[in-house]
DNA sequence: ACATTTTTTTAGATTAATCTAAAAATAAAT
DNA sequence: ATTTATTTTTAGATTAATCTAAAAAAATGT
């Protein structure tokens, strides 16, 4: 008897893309607490679900010990990962939405399951190898373009770069970039840090401006 | 204390959907039966759900006497079919679905919430009238675009028309139409009944063919 | 190393949507 | 006008996802 293939809530899935997201920024396992923050429910919510994918082998869980994903749940993460990217990405070329409120529709439409739309999507976006915060798009095999950029605050003095993408994609920041016309493909150059709040001196677009430490690791460029 | 607009689950959605369907083929109240076989659940399920409609003033439900939506019901009735229809409308034109394929993606789509995404595919899509199934697409004010068609049924012999829409527009009957190549905007003319089945003897696109009764039914013709 | 703090898990409840089985109301048939 | 059949509702359970409060484990500080 063929077990038909698992379908997931999606309640299921945001968990599976939230561990995901946290346990790429760390070879260990990721915490109950960092999940429920991300998450915004309670720690003891987490545990149950943890349990459940864990019985499902999308989690590799050992109580205490934190979670990281099996092969099939980081293959589901990944794929509502491509999803959500070309949606956004659907949103911003052809419907006009600006990158900074697209999130939240996308947190929606990640979660429409079918194939064919997804890949006619795909098709008919043109392949895209980005979204519009700069974010890869992971292809149908799951398989994610390496992007080599660095942080601007990894950047010497007179160092010159694109700025390719954003580290943290929450409006807020977002909204900041707008509002002071950063724009992805935008030539960034590092004149200067100020010593004493560790400020950077930046030029672009034959302006020049100033911005926190916080800000400029958060942009990601590509250096020349 | 302003009471922020209720939010409806999917489950209510897809109550208030069908019921809406079923209403409007009839002036008394919609069976509780009826709305169960729509929704594929059982009798004791849809009284539930009926209650809770009721005390959201979204159905007008009086025990045994069957239901029918309120204002506030309906106009959120239509507003799920204009996204429906929008949506299909975008599988098909733009991502070149066949229009058999789209229900499925189309029931899932149309509980998205964002007004302003529905309001930009709808004038991305060239603010379109009709759906791929003939069907009106409801205005942002829930008005609906009379379609003044009549059943090929009802024709008379050597009457002409062109085929504008579906009534029963399920998976088996759309794949019968493409099967034999009957598409919207095509020319049909009746050419005879045959008295022994009730069959209805075509003519179309160059050539002659014989459909039950049931499809004839099926098909909505604007006579010229 | 032990006491304290923090994190994580368990136990027990709650809400939404569903189900089965039984009871009640309505409709149909003789 | 009764009886029979059908429809609808109620009562009581179940499952998924969540919560609070308390218990258990791990980490931290002196």
């Amino acid at each position: 008897m063929e077990k038909l293939r698992q379908m997931l809530s999606h309640t299921e899935e945001n968990y599976l893309k939230e561990i995901y997201a946290l346990q790429e920024s760390t070879q260990k396992g990721v915490s109950t607490n960092a999940i429920a923050q991300k998450i915004r429910t309670k720690a003891s919510s987490v545990t149950d679900m943890l349990q459940k994918l864990s019985n499902k082998k999308l989690v590799e869980y050992t109580k205490y010990k934190g979670s990281r994903l099996s092969g099939k749940g980081k293959a589901k993460a990944i794929s509502i990962v491509r999803k959500h990217r070309l949606w956004e990405t659907f949103l911003v070329e052809k419907l006009n939405f600006l990158w900074d409120e697209v999130h939240d529709i996308a947190e929606q439409l990640e979660h429409i399951k079918s194939d064919k739309l997804i890949k006619k999507l795909e098709a008919y976006l043109g392949n895209p190898k980005f979204d519009p915060h700069g974010d890869p798009i992971p292809n149908c095999n799951g398989e994610i373009t390496k992007v080599n950029s660095v942080g601007l605050s990894e950047f010497k003095i007179n160092e010159e770069g694109v700025f390719v993408g954003v580290k943290d994609s929450s409006d807020s920041f977002l909204k900041y970039l707008s509002k002071n016309k950063i724009a992805i493909g935008d030539t960034l150059k590092l004149l200067e840090i100020e010593p004493f709040d560790n400020s950077f001196l930046i030029y672009t677009n034959s302006r020049q401006f100033v911005i926190s430490e916080n800000v400029a690791k958060n942009l990601y460029l590509k250096s020349q």
